[in-house]
DNA sequence: ATAACTGCAAACGTTTTGCCAGCAT
DNA sequence: ATGCTGGCAAAACGTTTGCAGTTAT
């Protein structure tokens, strides 16, 4: 079951890619939409979420899931942490040495002032680990 | 400015309260109303939204802003972390010894098979910190 | 009488989808 | 000719809100 579809990077891609590139900030679908309206006055906002999700699987960009209402993508694929501002909801990379315990990393100082943090780990449960298991080809239940 | 609002626990707001103290998994808005339903048909979902904002407000649960679509409610109210089923969505607590270096912490085994983890902090960044001291009545801009 | 609260339905903001025309191969 | 792609508009989804009637004090 190999995958022959043939993938082209089209202007649109390309432009959706770069100004995710150029942002210092991680930006929402729409944020990327405003900017790159300017240069291509006639994209949709439609065109702009297909392509992110594209560029997703691609391993081009990442599709960021923290708290707030929206999501944010970012080009950057190494693994990193996040700091998030409650009232403007911006969201920047942070940077700490991981070689610490994990409480001195939780009172750690940067120019944001710090309300609370979370940490998440995402898996695969233990009865969905056993479902996957039972359908040998591969394709766990599930939708999305 | 006080604050003279009376509040009463409601038996709509008690039932939500119990079903969440009662579930050991952190439960979406959408859960706890199904839950609720059997013993109180007539209750909306846009009553358990309301309550859930209430009961959050009054510092009796917590509301969760993970990955994933919905967002999920808790009753544990000390500072912990969670792992998240990237199939089913489910959510459960992780327990660690928080003073090892982060990079022990995530390796760290459990039930769930994991395939990654992401630390988010939470707080004002400097340009919204500069804001609010602009205004001295203490209420910083932005809705929500 | 008053204020808090509820159910219902409509509205909201973000994201996804269906459809058909356009374009590259 | 095929099939990926884009624009548009509608739908979908979780959540919030306005309103009018109910409840507790």
């Amino acid at each position: 079951m190999r995958n022959d579809k043939k993938y082209r990077i089209t202007r649109q891609r390309a432009i959706i890619l770069d100004t995710l590139a150029k942002s210092k900030n991680h930006l929402t679908a729409d944020e990327i939409y405003e900017r790159v309206r300017p240069k291509m006055p006639h994209i949709s906002l439609g065109t702009v979420y297909r392509n992110l999700d594209f560029l997703c699987e691609q391993g081009l960009i990442n599709k960021l899931e923290l708290g707030g209402n929206m999501r944010r993508y970012e080009c950057r694929m190494e693994c990193h942490y996040h700091v998030r501002c409650i009232e403007c909801g911006k969201v920047e990379d942070i940077e700490f040495a991981t070689d610490k315990p994990l409480e001195e990393i939780i009172g750690l100082e940067c120019e944001y002032e710090i309300i609370e943090h979370q940490l998440e780990f995402i898996g695969i449960c233990p009865s969905c680990r056993k479902a996957a298991t039972r359908e040998p080809d591969g394709k766990a239940g599930k939708s999305k």
